[in-house]
RNA sequence: UCCCUGAUAGCUCAGUCGGUAGAGCAAGUGACUGUUAAUCACUGGGUCGUUGGUUCGAGUCCAACUCAGGGAGCCA
């Protein structure tokens, strides 16, 4: 007898007149007196449920199905047939319902029929999934990445995965975990009563990459179009509904590229990613719409369809000073833009995405390229509606002198960078690329206004646990 | 890390002036001629986040701590 998917026979694929069987969890069950049970089955494979209908005929109704509730596993074999009623396209006539794995104590599994809280669900990360909010995060999750590795793929990209553990302690993108294997109790000593990290498994220090941009930039050089995806690591003490200690950041780099091609890139893939999901998961795009965020859906479209504005930081400096809205830090050249200010320009101001570009050197990191003014770099944010800094990214300064200039100004010691430097050296051509938060970006296509419930095992300052 | 708010049944919450604990949903039992997070009736279910303090008496007032949420900073 065949298995055919949730995803399968509410299309209508099963075959008429033929046994299937279905396999998956109890979401409902619903009891009528005339003799029936209606179960709501879902595996996971869309956002929709089967309805199996199973009559009180089968030898198992009164001792088992009767007490099936929510979660319990079960396998059914029947006849998928149109319904006969309202709400469905398709439903099974049970021939035979067998139990695989019942749910102990019902009145405590924690996934119930009805409305749950995230911060309730985060507690319950391994029970979770099963609920319709995190089975829709998760197929979107799934299609966004599909998307992305699409995109670059059919541009000619290559993906290269850049390492998790690194040396580099001055990337400059925040604060960094350690990884040592050296015993914490009675570590060894330099002279001085440091730890001695030349005894370490590395014989250096080690932390988790904060970024594989610098890595991946020594690919660009090579293969002139890259990217990478991967987990990501701050050991920031971030408490906010958009950081994470352990995120999966994309970053393309590309070679012979300036700014505006890095715009025009960033602005294809969003589109590119954006028109994947509406065309391939509506059925959990309805679900977003519906229950997370009125207008999600329309949001999209309006991404897909319009350009997104490009804007250089001293136009936004004397939009935001100009504009008459108070705000609680004041705006002059030479700041970092806050939050209310972003929020404003992309929120308020535009009412989509919009580029900053060119923002004053002081406030941007060292490997960015300086503008002919000599006061900016070539730097830009893509600031989404709602969510704000969506990509950061910047040309890259290829000039060795500029380069060497910058990182004395900074205070990098020149020697942990010689490699990076050596790109400079030999063969040095303009390139630019940026960092997408994909969480972020899982954040902002359905709605959810916490990154901690579109990854699986979100990790924050205090919670690892699961 | 800073500011603000919160923590009461499995879940979501109410709980007045300090006077001894409530609802909805879920669960159990029963009713109901195909239901759509069904409906109706009944039943069981509580260390009021932790510790200490004030008081004859604390879910309620005070302090500290823990955790969570919103905002800020840092950033993706």
């Amino acid at each position: 007898m065949n298995t055919y998917s949730v995803k399968a026979t509410l299309a209508g694929k099963a075959p008429a007149e033929t046994t299937v069987t279905v396999k998956g969890w109890v979401r409902t069950r619903r009891d009528s007196k005339a003799g029936l049970s209606f179960i709501a089955l879902t595996d996971g494979s869309c956002f929709g449920n089967l309805q199996i209908v199973a009559e009180n005929t089968l030898s198992n109704y009164a001792s088992e199905i009767q007490h099936l509730t929510a979660g319990c596993a079960i396998e059914a074999d029947g006849l998928i047939v149109p319904s006969q009623g309202q709400g469905q396209s398709y439903e099974m006539q049970a021939t035979a319902v067998r139990v695989i794995g019942w749910v102990d104590d019902p009145e405590t599994y924690p996934i119930q029929p009805k409305p749950h809280s995230m911060e309730f669900l985060r507690e319950q990360a391994h029970l979770r999934a099963r609920t319709n909010v995190m089975g829709a995060v998760a197929r979107v999750r799934h299609t966004i990445a599909q998307a992305i590795h699409r995109f670059f793929h059919e541009d000619g990209f290559v993906w290269v995965n850049t390492p998790i553990l690194t040396a580099s302690d001055a990337e400059g993108a925040g604060e960094m975990f350690r990884v040592s294997t050296l015993d914490m109790m009675n570590f060894p000593r330099t002279p001085e009563g440091k730890p001695d990290f030349s005894q370490d498994f590395f014989g250096k220090e080690t932390f988790l990459t904060v970024s594989g941009q610098l890595n991946v930039e020594t690919y660009c050089m090579a293969l002139s179009k890259v990217y990478t995806f991967g987990p990501t690591f701050r050991a920031e003490n971030s408490n906010t509904s958009r950081h994470l200690a352990e995120f999966w950041m994309i970053e393309p780099e590309v070679a012979f590229a300036n700014l505006a091609d890095n715009a025009a890139l960033a602005e294809a893939m969003l589109k590119y990613v954006f028109k994947a999901v509406l065309a391939e998961r509506p059925d959990d795009m309805a679900f977003f719409e519906e229950r997370i965020e009125k207008g999600v859906i329309a949001k999209l479209e309006g991404m897909i369809k319009n350009e997104f504005v490009r804007m250089d930081y001293t136009e936004a400096v004397n939009i935001l000073q100009n504009c008459g809205h108070k705000f609680d830090y004041d705006v002059s050249w030479g700041i970092d833009l806050q939050s209310e200010h972003e929020r404003y320009l992309a929120e308020k101001h535009v009412g989509a995405p919009v580029i900053l570009q060119n923002y004053p050197k002081d406030i941007k990191a060292f490997y960015m390229r300086l503008n002919d003014d000599g006061k900016t770099v070539a730097a830009m944010d893509v600031l989404a509606p709602g969510i704000g800094e969506i990509i950061g990214g910047a040309q890259r300064e290829e000039r060795l002198d500029v380069l060497d200039a910058r990182m004395d100004e900074v205070g990098l010691p020149k020697e942990p960078y010689y490699w990076y430097r050596d790109l400079r050296r030999y063969g040095t051509v303009p390139h630019a690329g940026f960092g997408l938060g994909f969480e972020r970006c899982v954040a902002y296509v359905t709605g959810m206004g916490n990154v901690r419930d579109v990854i699986p095992f979100p990790r924050t300052p205090g919670n690892v646990r699961f």
